[in-house]
DNA sequence: GTATCGATTAGC
DNA sequence: CTAATCGATACA
């Protein structure tokens, strides 16, 4: 197996959340967990940009839950939804900004067994599509929020990102999509595309 | 204080 | 389509 590379630093999280967005397709997310390394590739985005974006959690402002979205760049915004889901989000740009890329989807690399006992199931392609499947097998919770990104152990890599046209068996589901724009614009393979394609859309 | 709903998921 | 299940939020 290939070296898993080292954590992207600082700078690659200052900078606007679609670029970041962008630039996180394809990399690999990794979790250093008591049963060893669970990792995969991301391959489903979607931005929250500031407070003006009204599906954003921090568009009425800093709040306990919120806060680590108003700090600054690189670190992990995890929150509980639904009364049972946790979901992983990247904190981007300056302190302040709140801005953050939610990880919707993975395509599980290391440490399968480990997450298929985390996610109570087998099936590769089930293993980590969906927000709160990707925290699930990646045993992420509300102890990794405010977690520091560029030094673990909770990380994501700077090796080349893989732009090998990843799919998920399901199938295209890879992109970024900004909340607040509709229908969602996706980027397949760096191209940009149109979907419209899930449910629901703005939050309120 | 009570009521409503959610950046979701699994199952029918 | 709905239940699950609880924290955040809206409102009286």
């Amino acid at each position: 197996m290939r070296a898993a590379g080292r954590p992207l630093p600082r700078a690659f999280y200052d900078r606007p959340v679609t670029v970041v967005a962008r630039g996180l397709l394809g990399r690999l997310l990794v979790h250093d967990a008591s049963e060893g390394r669970l990792a995969g590739i991301i391959v489903e985005v979607e931005a929250y940009r500031g407070r003006d974006d009204e599906a954003s959690h921090a568009f009425r402002g800093k709040t306990e839950r919120n806060a680590v979205m108003f700090g600054p760049p690189g670190f992990a915004y995890v929150y509980f939804t639904y009364g049972m889901h946790y979901c992983l989000n990247v904190v981007t740009g300056a302190e302040g900004v709140a801005s953050a890329v939610l990880v919707r989807a993975l395509e599980p690399k290391l440490g399968l067994d480990a997450m298929s006992a985390r996610r109570g199931v087998a099936q590769l392609e089930r293993l980590a599509r969906g927000p709160g499947c990707v925290t699930q097998a990646l045993g992420l919770d509300r102890r990794l929020n405010g977690s520091d990104l560029t030094r673990g152990p909770l990380w994501i890599s700077d090796r080349s990102p893989d732009r090998r046209g990843h799919r998920v068996a399901a199938g295209p589901r890879i992109g970024i999509r900004v909340a607040t724009e509709r229908p969602w614009r996706f980027f397949l393979a760096g191209n940009p595309c149109v979907s419209g394609s899930r449910r629901g859309g703005l939050s309120r």
